[in-house]
RNA sequence: UCCUCAAUAGCUCAGCUGGUAGAGCAUGCGGCUGUUAACCGCAGGGUCGUUGGUUCGAGUCCAACUUGAGGAGCCA
C-alpha cells in the first residue's frame, strides 16, 4: 500500500519529472497554517531533509475543515497535483485533492514548530528524529555508515564480524561490562567462597567487547586487508560530551604494512567520508553549517585541501614545552598528552588534523611495535580540531619474542594469549591498524558537539533510558 | 570519580536587597484570499526538582539529595 507513495526526496531531486502530475505522498505534519478558505501543510515524509508544502483549498480538497483541523505531528496521506511555484520560497507545492488522516496527533505533542533545546529533546529520544536537527543527524549517520563499507569494499577489504561477547579481560582498552546468566544476588560459589565462574553460561568469565582488534588481526593474516565495524562497550564512568558506554567503532587491519601505510589509510578514509557527506547530504550539511556550526563547511573543505600534519611525540613535547606557560598541566617527555595539549597542537599549531606518532612505550598498549630506540612504539593518534582524538592506531608487534617479553614485562600471562601469539608464530607479517570512533567522526562531520545527539538512544554512565 | 553552574507554565526564559508568580512561543476559540517557525484578538494553563532548616513570612537564604549541562580524568 505505501509503496505507491512518491518520496518527497524524488520530487525535490527531479521536479520536472513530476510537474503537473497527480501523486500521493505520506508523511508527518510539521505545521498547519490555515486561513478562512485555504491553508498550507508543511509535510515531511522522512525521505528528504526538506518538507513538502501542501496547499488545501475549500472546494478543491475533499474535506477542508478536517484538513484545517490537523495538528502538528499528525500522520497523513495526501494526493494531489504537483504545481511548480517559481519565485516562491519552495520550488513547487502539492495542490491537495484529498487529505487522509492516518494517525491523529493530540495537542500535548511535545514537538512544537519552534526551537527546542537539545537537552529537552534528549528526554524524548523516541520523538526527536522528527525534528530538523535529528532528521539531518540520523540521515547523515546512515549515509556515513554505508560510506565506510563502500570505502573498504572498493579497496578489496574483507568485512569481519568479530565477537560482541569476549573472554579476554586484559586488553587494556578500558573497563568492561560483565556478561553473565548467574543470579547476581546468589551466585554459585567455589569451596573457598569465590564466585564459581565455571558454572556460568560460557563456563568462564565473559564481557562485552571493548575492541575487535585482537580478533581481527588473525583475519588480516588470512585476507591481508580486513576491517570490523560494530558496537563496542566501555564501562568507564566517563561523564563528558565525547564518551558513551555503547558506541560504534571501525577497525581496519592491514598486512604487509607499516605505520606510514596505516596513517595513509586513515587520512584517505577520513577524506573520503568528508567528500561523501558533502556530496550526498548537501541539504543536511547546509543546515549544520547554518544552525549548528558556522565554520563547518569551510573547515571540512580545508581538510580536503591539505595533507594532514605529522609530528612525533618527542617533537610535539618540544613544541608544547615552548608554550608551557599557557597550560594547566605540565608537559614532560614520558607523560601522556593532556586534552589541552592535544587541542593546542591541532587547533593552534597545525590548524588541521595532525598525526602524533611514536609515543613512549610505557603509556601505550602491549601489542604496539617497539621502535629501534627501545623506548618508543610505532603508535599514532590522529587529532582533529574540536574533537581531539578521532583515530588511534599502531603498527603491531609481529616479532614473537619481543611481544612475549613485553607481555611478561607488563605482568600478562602469555598462556592466556596463546592464540594471539600463534598469529605471529605461524606466518606472521608486519601489520598495522587503527580504531576510528564512528560517533566522533559523525560529530566532526556535523558539528554536533555532544555524542548523545548523534546516537538514537544513547547509553551513558547513569543513563540507559528507553 | 573530581570541579563549576543550573533546575520557575507543554517549551524557552524573567522574577531586583526574602512579602505568597510573569512574558514569548505552544495549546483552545474567533478573525484573515498565498502563507513560509505566518499574522491579529481573546482564553485556559504553575503544589517554583525533592526533603529538611532559618524566618512572622522562602521561587528568593542555608544544607543534603536527585536530575541536567560545561570542564577534567579515562578513552574512541
Amino acid at each position: 500500500m505505501p509503496r505507491e507513495l512518491v518520496r518527497i526526496r524524488d520530487l525535490y531531486r527531479d521536479p520536472d519529472a513530476y510537474a503537473g502530475r497527480d501523486v500521493a505522498v505520506g508523511g508527518w505534519v510539521r505545521t498547519v497554517r490555515d486561513q478562512k478558505r485555504f491553508g498550507f501543510l508543511e509535510l515531511n515524509d522522512g525521505t528528504f531533509f526538506r518538507s513538502l508544502q501542501v496547499v488545501f483549498e475549500e472546494g478543491v480538497v475533499e474535506d477542508y475543515a478536517a484538513a484545517a483541523a490537523l495538528g502538528t505531528g499528525a500522520a497523513v496521506r495526501v494526493s494531489g497535483r504537483v504545481v511548480p511555484t517559481p519565485g516562491a520560497r519552495q520550488p513547487f507545492e502539492l495542490k491537495a485533492a484529498k487529505v487522509e488522516l492516518e494517525g491523529a496527533c493530540p495537542p500535548e505533542y511535545p514537538l512544537q514548530p519552534k526551537r527546542h533545546s537539545v537537552e529537552f529533546l534528549r528526554t524524548i529520544p523516541h520523538l526527536r528524529p522528527r525534528t530538523n536537527l535529528f532528521s539531518a543527524v540520523f540521515r547523515v549517520r546512515s549515509v556515513l555508515s554505508f560510506a565506510i563499507h563502500r570505502f573498504f569494499h572498493d579497496r578489496g577489504f574483507v568485512y569481519v564480524h568479530t565477537p560482541i561477547v569476549t573472554a579476554s579481560d586484559a586488553e587494556g582498552a578500558g573497563q568492561l561490562f560483565r556478561v553473565t546468566t548467574l543470579d547476581v544476588g546468589n551466585p554459585p560459589r567455589t569451596p573457598d567462597g569465590a564466585v564459581d565462574d565455571a558454572q556460568d553460561f560460557f563456563g568462564k568469565r565473559t564481557y562485552l567487547t571493548v575492541s575487535g582488534q585482537l580478533n581481527v588481526e588473525s583475519h588480516a593474516m588470512a585476507f591481508r586487508d580486513v576491517y570490523t565495524f560494530g558496537p563496542t562497550f566501555r564501562a568507564e564512568n566517563s561523564n563528558t560530551a565525547r564518551h558513551a558506554a555503547e558506541f560504534w567503532m571501525v577497525e581496519p587491519e592491514i598486512a604487509f604494512a607499516d605505520l606510514g601505510d596505516d596513517m595513509a589509510l586513515a587520512e584517505e578514509l577520513l577524506k573520503d567520508l568528508i567528500r561523501t557527506v558533502l556530496a550526498e547530504c548537501p541539504e543536511e550539511m547546509e543546515f549544520f553549517t547554518s544552525f549548528v556550526d558556522k565554520g563547518l563547511r569551510e573547515r571540512l573543505e580545508g581538510v580536503l585541501a591539505h595533507e594532514f600534519a605529522h609530528v612525533t611525540y618527542t617533537e610535539a613535547v618540544a613544541i608544547l614545552e615552548k608554550a608551557g606557560d599557557r597550560f594547566q598541566y605540565p608537559v614532560s617527555w614520558g607523560a601522556d598528552l593532556q586534552t589541552e595539549h592535544e587541542r593546542y597542537l591541532t587547533e593552534e599549531v597545525f590548524r588541521r588534523p595532525v598525526f602524533v606518532t611514536d609515543y613512549p612505550k610505557a603509556i601505550k598498549a602491549f601489542y604496539m611495535r617497539l621502535n629501534d630506540d627501545g623506548r618508543t612504539v610505532a603508535a599514532m593518534d590522529c587529532l582533529v580540531p574540536g574533537i581531539g582524538e578521532i583515530v588511534g592506531g599502531s603498527q603491531r608487534e609481529e616479532r614473537l619474542d619481543v611481544l612475549e617479553a613485553r607481555m611478561r614485562e607488563l605482568g600478562m600471562d602469555p598462556e592466556e594469549y596463546a592464540w594471539y601469539l600463534d598469529v605471529r608464530r605461524y606466518g606472521g607479517t608486519r601489520h598495522a591498524g587503527f580504531g576510528l570512533g564512528f560517533e566522533r567522526v559523525l560529530m566532526y562531520l556535523t558539528g554536533v558537539s555532544n555524542i548523545r545527539d548523534v546516537q538514537s538512544f544513547p547509553r551513558t554512565a547513569g543513563s540507559a533510558e528507553y
